[in-house]
RNA sequence: UCCUCAGUAGCUCAACGGCAGAGCGACCGGCUGUUAACCGGUAGGUUGCAGGUUCGAAUCCUGCCUGGGGAGCCA
């Protein structure tokens, strides 16, 4: 009798069938009757749960099995029996239930609907729940699918660092790392903090991209990709921000912006084809209890070409449509949400790639276009979830970088190793920050960034 | 940070100025195939916190706390 799981005997039914087999896992229902009851047993190896069915007659501790509470973990041993009749494929009849830790009748997780709200109050029980059970599975696979996809094109995973003294970015504001007494901290004579007695020696903060570093990688083996915890301190309070959340950042050298969104588009379709082949369980249930007709139109949107617009173009459709905004759309400022909503949702219905945007609110690395006023960014937008890629081609040539480093008043110095890969052998590259639980979001139907992370970490929590 | 809505039993909610309730869950009992089982019964409350108005406040007012949604910032 050696134990299986619950995902081996899901995969070999017919195989284990009239054979005797052990499992072990967590009750989820119990219900007993005179001479006989029903266990659904979950061992977290499949979505599923199992039934166990005892019987008076067969088990001398019946009562006490009747009694096992929802949440209490077991081992059972008994038959497997085909029951094609049945809503289940096949159940186990016991010879033998051990209790091996009980559950009081507090536990907050009962067999009913409970509200994200409240699950997400117990990050430590909520897993054990079908929606998180399946979020986090897919959250593995997707991250699993993620690598496969770049590795099988030949690019090189890199570890861009966590801790860095960049703070000339200006993509968020920073968690300050640093091992100096906030009570006494040292002083300079101006007043100010002595970040040189810290310990690295100067200001230190944790990373708000890896994408400066991906570049030098880029330059090196061509095509890259981070993949990694990213964090920004940003005081904003939405179902689309964490202080903490994973970032893929690819960097591909001797490319344009059109290599970008050809990369990122081809992505997007790996992901959705890999969970809807890999993840057909759980992605079975997004589609019938979070998000109905979630399948068809991740499968459209794997079949469709993604719209490609500019800037300009994205100005002049929300002029023209009806829709009244409450902010008025007008060349050189920012899409508002609402504008990003309506192009995606409304004009074109499936993900759209917006280029072209105007220099002045964009970053100083991205690359100049020839009319002087835009740059080669490209934002990705999607229905429902609104930005989860935002990318450019970057400014290869020295003198240009260094006008825009001057216009938005970065120091060179800071990043002198950013100007060197512009004279040695720099060459036009392009890359992308893909935001990990954005598109989990996009691929699950989950709509709070909260539950697509295991421990979240927002402005004023970070439980567990 | 701003706007907005909401906090009542373990959970989801009702009561909206006059006795604090239901369903689910828990507990006890019944039931020979259940599967979010079903049937009967029992217990369970500082109505988020602090103050105010009133003969009387879950209900009206003020402040605070917590949570949801929207905006900004972005991935």
């Amino acid at each position: 009798m050696d134990k299986v799981t619950v995902r081996q005997l899901v995969a070999d039914a017919e195989e284990f069938a009239e054979k005797e087999v052990t499992v072990n896992g967590w009750v989820r229902n119990n219900r007993d009757q005179k001479s006989f009851g029903f266990i659904a047993l979950n061992d977290g190896t499949h979505f599923n749960t199992i039934q166990i069915v005892y019987e008076r007659e067969l088990l001398p501790n019946y009562d006490q099995i009747a009694a096992m509470r929802v949440g209490s973990a077991i081992q059972a041993t008994g038959k497997l029996v085909l029951t094609p009749e049945a809503r289940q494929l096949f159940e186990i009849k016991a010879t033998e239930v051990q209790l091996e830790g009980d559950s009081p009748s507090d536990y907050p997780i009962q067999p009913k609907r409970h509200s994200r709200e409240f699950l997400r109050e117990m990050a430590h029980l909520r897993p054990r729940t079908n929606l998180f059970n399946a979020v986090f599975r897919v959250r593995s696979l997707l991250a699993y699918a993620v690598h496969q996809f770049f590795q099988e094109r030949g690019f090189v995973y890199l570890h861009s660092p966590i801790i860095t003294a960049n703070d000339a970015e200006g993509a968020g504001e920073l968690f300050r790392v640093t091992t100096l007494d906030p009570k006494d901290p040292p002083l300079k004579d101006s007043g100010k903090v002595d970040y040189s007695s810290d310990f690295f020696g100067k200001k230190t903060n944790l990373t708000v991209s890896g994408q400066l570093e991906a570049e030098i990688f880029a330059l090196a083996f061509k095509d890259v990709y981070t993949f990694g915890p990213t964090f920004r301190a940003e005081n904003s309070n939405t179902p689309r921000h964490a202080a903490e959340f994973w970032m893929i950042e690819p960097e591909i050298a001797f490319a344009d912006l059109k290599d970008n969104m050809d990369l990122a588009e081809e992505m997007v379709k790996y992901l959705i084809n890999y969970l809807l082949d890999k993840a057909v369980t759980e992605m079975d249930f997004f589609n019938q209890f979070v998000d109905k007709g979630l399948k068809e139109k991740l499968k459209q949107i794997a079949n469709a070409e993604f719209a490609r617009i500019t800037y300009a173009e994205a100005i002049e459709a929300l002029k023209k449509i009806k829709q009244k905004f409450e902010y008025p759309v007008e060349w050189g400022k920012d899409l508002q949400t609402e504008h990003e909503r309506c192009l995606t949702e409304t004009i074109y219905q499936k993900p759209v790639f917006v280029t072209g945007y105007p220099r002045d609110i964009k970053a100083f690395y991205m690359r100049v276009n020839d009319d002087q006023n835009t740059v080669a960014a490209m934002d990705l937008l999607v229905p429902g979830v609104g930005e989860i890629i935002g990318g450019s081609q970057r400014e290869e040539r020295a003198h240009v970088l260094e006008q825009n480093m001057a216009h938005f008043k970065i120091n060179k110095n800071d990043l002198w190793w950013y100007m060197e890969l512009r004279k040695y052998g720099g060459v036009k590259h392009a890359g992308f920050g893909l935001g990990f639980e954005r598109i989990l979001m996009y691929l699950t139907g989950v709509s709070n960034i909260r539950d697509v992370i295991p421990f979240p970490r927002t402005v004023n929590s970070c439980e567990f």
